[in-house]
DNA sequence: AGTATGACTTTCT
DNA sequence: TAGAAAGCCATAC
């Protein structure tokens, strides 16, 4: 995995997200050891477009608002994945978005 | 090799 | 408290 480019991390820790939580860009650079490497994960993610075993929508900006909605397939596609999960998505933001919170550096264990 | 872009974050005004 | 600007890292051209 270290070895692996900066995309396989980011899919590995975004795959391990729990089903109904959701994380943000930063955490999860942070937990790659850059956490000002923010954006390198949403430009991750979007070649994680061609996975689809990668939870994407489960990853949203610090606000919890879907600001990278508009990556996917459909305008409303993320929110339809966000709710399967019994998310609840308002005005594309993340209802109780510190609650679902689910931050690697804290719940995953480094390896 | 250098410049430009990006699904962000933090900080200053 | 809200809005605007700068910073920062990794990839692509």
């Amino acid at each position: 995995m270290t070895n692996e480019g900066f995309f396989a991390k980011v899919y590995s820790i975004t795959k391990q997200v729990p089903f109904g939580r959701v994380t943000s860009y930063g955490a999860i650079a942070r937990y790659l050891g850059t956490p000002q490497s923010a954006r390198m994960v949403g430009w991750a993610l979007n070649a994680s477009h061609l996975d689809d075993s990668v939870p994407a929508h489960r990853v949203v900006n610090r606000k919890g608002l879907l600001s990278g909605k508009h990556h996917f397939k459909g305008s409303n596609l993320m929110q339809q994945l966000l709710e399967s999960e019994n998310i609840t998505v308002i005005n594309n933001g993340i209802d109780n978005f510190d609650i679902l919170f689910w931050d690697p550096n804290i719940e995953l264990i480094k390896q």
